[in-house]
RNA sequence: GCCGAAGUGGCGAAACUGGCUAGACGCAAGAGACUUAAAAUCUCUCGAGAGCAAUCUCAUCCGGGUUCGAGUCCCGGCUUCGGCACCA
């Protein structure tokens, strides 16, 4: 720490140490401190970082995902992203291109809540705030954004779009209300976030937590599962994401195949199964605990038994219920006819069948399937094997079940038996479809998109309930529902939203009939803000439309996106939502919102996530101040793959400050007169163009390298560098660290920005060599190298080789074989 | 359990579609120059082993295989990280 001291000192210092100086270093020596901070203001004077959004020729619309500005400040993370996005986005800056890159804040939702309440602040104070230090931290670390497109998600000029989109989706038929469970803390009365919900307790007070159904708005973004999953195909996404997304929309295929249920006259229940194949097997039914069948096929002797389990289960809340292994349920007395053997099973209900999937009823198959074959163990029921491995014989028991479905074949099937599973499933569904029993479907595992919040800090969701005319969208030209100042945002133990205590705001009445009406006092969830936010960035500023018809063409979809993989399911899944169906409103021309999105790795430290219990989170106040936002830009790069993240370590810093030392002496010694040398030259082509193609694939640690590989060509031997050999290389660092190379480029006698001068064009001429290097590997050991023509052929690579004696000797006699790999190698094998 | 990514020096990491003596670049370490001294700067060394030496052998998680040639491809296994987890 104490080194960067005495290198931030000043120049004057400096210059009039006598002790510190070496006397042939006459020149200012590098301040990033100054350097910076005489940028950071030229960028604002001269407008650097805006961009003419209605004018640009060349549109290149670089996204990074905005922040939830936290009272934590800044984290490394987010400073780790956001490099990554300048540094691709000042790159196509440099190539030409009009580059959009703004910033904004995702401020609504439940973590500024719950940090305002533990804070015993309003958070409409604390945003601001946080959002003011975010944003000195922002400006410090050198992005080239332009301000000027900032958005706000709490702003009302903001929310009042949010809520019109609600409204689309509304009148589309994709907003519907329905009963769904929520976490209910029955201490604290409230309803609780599955992020505040513990190991199956309210995190503030320890309570076991329940469920609770309440009357919630959800989009039907089910309805959207095949374009969404078929759009994967074609998107230039990492791929990490897209099979991330695929398994989330799970599309499975199989038949709903019905069941009659004995004695209870017209009763049926329908099941989903992806193994119709294995019908003859199917032992017994079971039915979520919330199926609606119950009501009416329990017999009475049962009903109590049934009762009590349902009512268990509803007990139960939403986290602990996934994570039980064990298997709990309860025959309910009724019986179903298998529409296969005609016979008689038990129908029973069990919480491991999910009510939300599929029919919220299967067909249990314990013979093969892990999860009856565990439940029949549990309860005694039968088990049948209906499908056999090479070597089982059609009655072979099974101690577990059976699955393996690619070397079976149908037993105990009727005239299926000796089928494959593959051949079977088809004419199994084809039998039973003729008979009415059956029918082929494709169920998908994505479910609606639960958009309520029982919670303050959000938008109102726009909805008017009248009593005579039901729910009534909010009229678009009343836009925004304004989220008032309330101070009473806790939640507290009437057990009601915030917004559901204050009458004089929820009172209001019906745009329809003019009566008294109420309105929603839900808010909705955070992920909408977000699920649009980059179809406002170009229109910020326009109140007469959420994003204007012209700049959207002109700037959407997105070019690059680059965040993190967390948000690979969620967010990133309900953007392409939202884009399919304002594009099937005919409001936007296109259907996936980002051309190519990149996840970025994770930035840890000591091997571990930084987080504040660990004492481990690196504040970048710190080092921009010790390093200055260049180096410290430059190192998060260098640390590693940009996709793959890394270990933070401080030690690493001074590798690029030195290399920008050497950059800044390098332009403030070099000479200009004689000529540059050729090798040098040849030598900065080939970095020109590493770094060109390193860019653009996100390998920024290798571009790092090369750059660094080529100083030390520069200055090898304490030659001093030609102006040639040094400013294209300041062009190559500017997107890295732009506020050094500005001041580098200025000092060269440039007088407009370094990213308004090109990149520099790779010459593939000065770069070609006379004479190449050729391995020669004898017995597929290398042995050596040697010169020759680009293009020699393999007799005359094999005489070079020959000519040389420490190859030479490897071959004795004549060779058995010579393979000649053109400007790469030749192999000898004797 | 399922899916995804990855295992290379003391450390972070390079190595194009199998191909220029694996380890670029950087950190740390060691030696030297400069200095009264330290820092900074500059120069050199730096996977392991053998040898005076030129040089040789062994090394990319482990075990097999394909190939003139494998960190890279194939088969089997181990480990770590990330995500999803009763989805029928």
């Amino acid at each position: 720490m104490a080194r960067c001291i005495a290198v931030r000192s000043s120049s004057f210092l400096r210059m009039t140490n006598p002790t510190t100086e070496r006397p042939d270093r006459d020149y200012e020596p590098y301040d990033p401190t100054r350097v910076e901070s005489t940028w950071r203001q030229r960028w604002v004077d001269r407008g650097t970082n805006h961009v003419d959004v209605a004018a640009a020729t060349r549109p290149y619309f670089q996204l990074m995902m905005f922040p939830y500005p936290s009272a934590e400040g800044l984290h490394v993370g987010n400073l780790y992203a956001f490099t990554g996005n300048d540094i691709h986005g000042r790159f196509h800056r440099l190539q030409g291109f009009d580059v959009l890159e703004p910033l904004g804040y995702d401020a609504f939702g439940i973590h500024s809540e719950n940090f305002a309440l533990k804070m015993g602040m309003h958070p409409g104070t604390l945003i601001p705030r946080n959002i003011a230090n975010f944003r000195r931290q922002l400006d410090r670390a050198g992005l080239m954004i332009d301000w000027r497109h900032e958005v706000d998600t709490t702003d009302p000029q903001y929310y009042k779009w949010t809520q019109w989109l609600f409204l689309q989706l509304y009148k589309r038929g994709l907003a519907y209300r329905k009963a769904a469970a929520v976490n209910w803390c029955p201490s604290c009365k409230t309803v609780l976030a599955n992020e505040q919900v513990e190991g199956g307790a309210c995190e503030r007070c320890g309570t076991v937590v329940e469920q609770r159904n309440l009357e919630q708005w959800f989009f039907k973004i089910s309805e959207y599962s095949a374009p969404l999953l078929a759009d994967l195909d074609v998107i230039d996404w990492s791929e990490s994401t897209k099979t991330a997304q695929r398994h989330w929309i799970g599309k499975s295929e199989g038949a709903h195949v019905t069941f009659t249920v004995a004695d209870v006259a017209g009763a049926s229940i329908t099941v989903f199964t992806t193994r119709p194949d294995t019908i003859y097997g199917a032992t017994f039914l079971v039915v979520a605990p919330e199926h609606p069948v119950l009501a009416t096929i329990v017999p009475a002797s049962h009903r109590a038994a049934v009762d009590e389990y349902q009512a268990c289960s509803a007990k139960q809340d939403l986290t602990s219920r996934k994570t039980t292994k064990e298997k709990s349920g309860v025959f309910t007395g009724a019986y179903a006819l298998n529409p296969a053997t005609g016979e008689r099973v038990q129908i029973w209900t069990a919480d491991y069948v999910l009510m939300e999937y599929g029919t919220g009823a299967i067909m249990a198959v314990p013979g093969h399937d892990e999860r009856d074959f565990e439940f029949a163990t549990v309860f005694g029921l039968p088990i049948t094997r209906v499908v056999a491995g090479p070597d089982d014989a059609a009655d072979t028991p099974l101690s577990e079940a059976f699955v393996d479905n690619d070397h079976g074949r149908l037993v105990n099937s009727g005239a299926f038996n000796g089928l494959t599973v593959a051949a079977s499933k088809s004419k199994i569904t084809a039998w039973l479809a003729e008979r009415g029993r059956a029918q082929a479907v494709t169920n998908y595992r994505l479910h609606d998109w639960c958009v309520s919040r029982q919670r303050y800090w959000g938008p109102p969701i726009p909805i008017i309930y009248c009593d005579a005319c039901g729910p009534q969208p909010v009229p678009e030209d009343q836009l925004p529902v304004v989220l008032p100042h309330i101070d009473d945002f806790k939640p507290d133990d009437s057990g009601i939203s915030p917004l559901a205590r204050h009458k004089e705001w929820y009172e209001t009445t019906c745009p329809a009939c003019g009566k008294a009406a109420r309105r929603e006092t839900d808010v909705s969830d955070t992920f909408l803000d977000s699920a649009w936010y980059f179809l406002r960035y170009p229109s910020v500023g326009r109140s007469d439309v959420p994003f204007d018809a012209e700049l959207t063409k002109r700037w959407l979809p997105v070019d690059s996106y680059i965040g993190g993989n967390e948000h690979a399911v969620l967010h990133l899944l309900y953007c392409r939502f939202i884009t399919r169906v304002l594009f099937d409103a005919q409001l936007i021309p296109f259907t996936s919102p980002f051309k190519k999105f990149r996840a970025h790795g994770m930035i840890i430290r000591d091997g571990a996530k930084m987080s504040k219990s660990r004492g481990n989170v690196v504040n970048p106040d710190e080092y921009f101040t010790q390093w200055g936002a260049d180096a410290f830009r430059m190192y998060l790069m260098f640390i590693g793959p940009f996709e793959e993240g890394g270990d933070f370590r401080d030690s690493g810093i001074s590798g690029v400050k030195r290399f920008l030392d050497r950059l800044w002496a390098s332009v403030m010694t070099m000479r200009t007169d004689d000529a540059p040398d050729a090798d040098v030259l040849r030598k900065l082509q080939l970095t020109i163009k590493k770094v060109g193609e390193d860019i653009p694939k996100l390998s920024y640690n290798t571009a790092i390298a090369a750059m660094m590989e080529y100083m030390n060509v520069l200055r090898r031997a304490e030659r001093v560098p030609h102006r040639a050999e040094v400013e294209p290389l300041v062009q190559l660092v500017a997107p890295f660290a732009p506020h050094v190379a500005e001041e580098l480029w200025e000092r060269m006698g440039h007088t407009k920005s370094v990213f308004d001068s090109g990149w520099p064009t790779f010459d593939a001429s000065a770069a070609a060599t006379e004479t190449i290097e050729l391995a020669v590997q004898v017995n597929g050991k290398t042995r050596g190298v040697v010169q020759v023509a680009p293009d020699a052929t393999q007799d005359d690579a094999y005489a070079a080789a020959m000519a040389e004696p420490s190859i030479a000797k490897f071959v004795t006699g004549a060779p058995k074989k010579v393979i000649l790999v053109k400007g790469r190698l030749i192999s000898i094998v004797v």
